[in-house]
DNA sequence: GCGAAATGTTGACAGTGTCAACACAAAAAG
DNA sequence: CTTTTTGTGTTGACACTGTCAACATTTCGC
């Protein structure tokens, strides 16, 4: 059968549960996602979801694979449009990222909650692992220019995205709705240059952080 | 009436709760965990935590309390046992931070969750306010010394929270049951300590990142 | 056209959080 | 010491949820 163009009995519903699980989310949380309330939204009775998906938790999850492919879009055109050398475009990577989560709350939630509970399936790369590509090239393109210190590309990359990871869920449970002031995301992103720069050689590694001091 | 030491109807019920509720937790999970199921563990009816909780939110806003205790508690005694200059004891605070994560998955995970979800209420401080007070004064202890980028201190603790907490939950998405490598710490560790040293000077802000390119 | 598969609907069930009504113990009041 | 009031735990009930089996309808392969 075709899936293409609206067609069967209701069209494609598959893609319609999941725009209306999102639109469901970020007007009510997470909590008011009720299967029940998807079919009302979409028109379609409250076990109609089971055609096409194994359960709530699967349906979740292509919600937020659905957030991560908004987010990688998002991210593309930040670096479309970003300024050309290293330290524009990881600012501009981090400033959207940032952003990003501010502006869909409760889709960024989502998104990662989901991720988190999808461990064994999922052999394909993902929306997620894409952006996380993107980040790592930012990294690699920094090495090669000199401007990121040498070591495992991929291992800095982790350390980058988890501190700009944090600092929008910080973010997010902080400031309300707030925009973002300039000063705080100039801080955030001077740490982040000035930590993965040149300066921070790998060097050797120290003894292991330790009890120094006998127990009483 | 007297709440000191087992008494009345079933001894003080209330603490009781709330470290049942986080031994499920970290049993089956936070899903699992259900007010019947706590009340049967406990020895005691369904409903009886009504009586102690407003709703099931709010024990679980104690159970997050409680998790937030245990951790400063961790972060004290790793204070007290870390050697004494600036970098030690960032360090070894960060190292706590991401081991607590993976220690106690399932609790870390409730902590933020629930911590999230309080908003209105909460004028006391709290433990976790309480935790993040002594990680400013870390900072502020390596600002005395020159050791670390003058400038609002708040911030670059959040900053530096934000990090940390980001590896931890990143740490906690990757690896299963993985204690931490030593190399993976000492990168993170230097991360921080290069990124907020006093290389790190505030100077002018650069022009906001905006879009460079016209748009198609 | 026809059987088979895909898709959507209804009825039902166990499990959940929550509340009102009740039962009892402990403290307070007399 | 008796009575009253308050604190604490229990039972019954309700609305709501995710999920499944059985049924209805549409589309596809032939």
């Amino acid at each position: 059968m075709t899936r293409s163009r609206a067609a069967y009995h209701h069209g494609n519903l598959r893609e319609v549960l999941v725009q209306t699980g999102l639109k469901v989310i970020e007007k009510h949380g997470v909590a008011a996602l009720t299967l029940r309330e998807i079919g009302v939204q979409a028109g379609v009775s409250r076990t109609a979801a089971y055609r096409h998906f194994a359960s709530k938790e699967d349906l979740l999850c292509a919600i937020s694979e659905a957030g991560f492919a908004l987010f990688r879009r998002d991210m593309e055109t930040s670096m479309a449009e970003a300024p050309a050398g290293f330290p524009g475009r990881l600012r501009a990577m981090a400033v959207t990222y940032v952003r990003f989560a501010l502006r869909h709350r409760a889709r960024f939630t989502v998104m990662f909650d989901a991720a988190r509970a999808r461990e064994p399936e999922c052999e394909t790369p993902g929306e997620g692992e894409l952006a996380f590509a993107q980040l790592e090239s930012v990294i690699r393109g920094g090495q090669e220019t000199g401007e990121v210190c040498a070591g495992d590309t991929k291992l800095l990359a982790e350390l980058v995205w988890a501190h700009i990871h944090g600092i929008s869920i910080l973010r997010l449970a902080v400031s309300q709705s707030g925009e973002l002031d300039e000063a705080f995301l100039h801080r955030m992103s001077n740490l982040l240059l000035v930590g993965i720069g040149r300066a921070n050689v790998p060097g050797p590694v120290p003894a292991p952080v330790q009890r120094k001091r006998k127990k009483p």
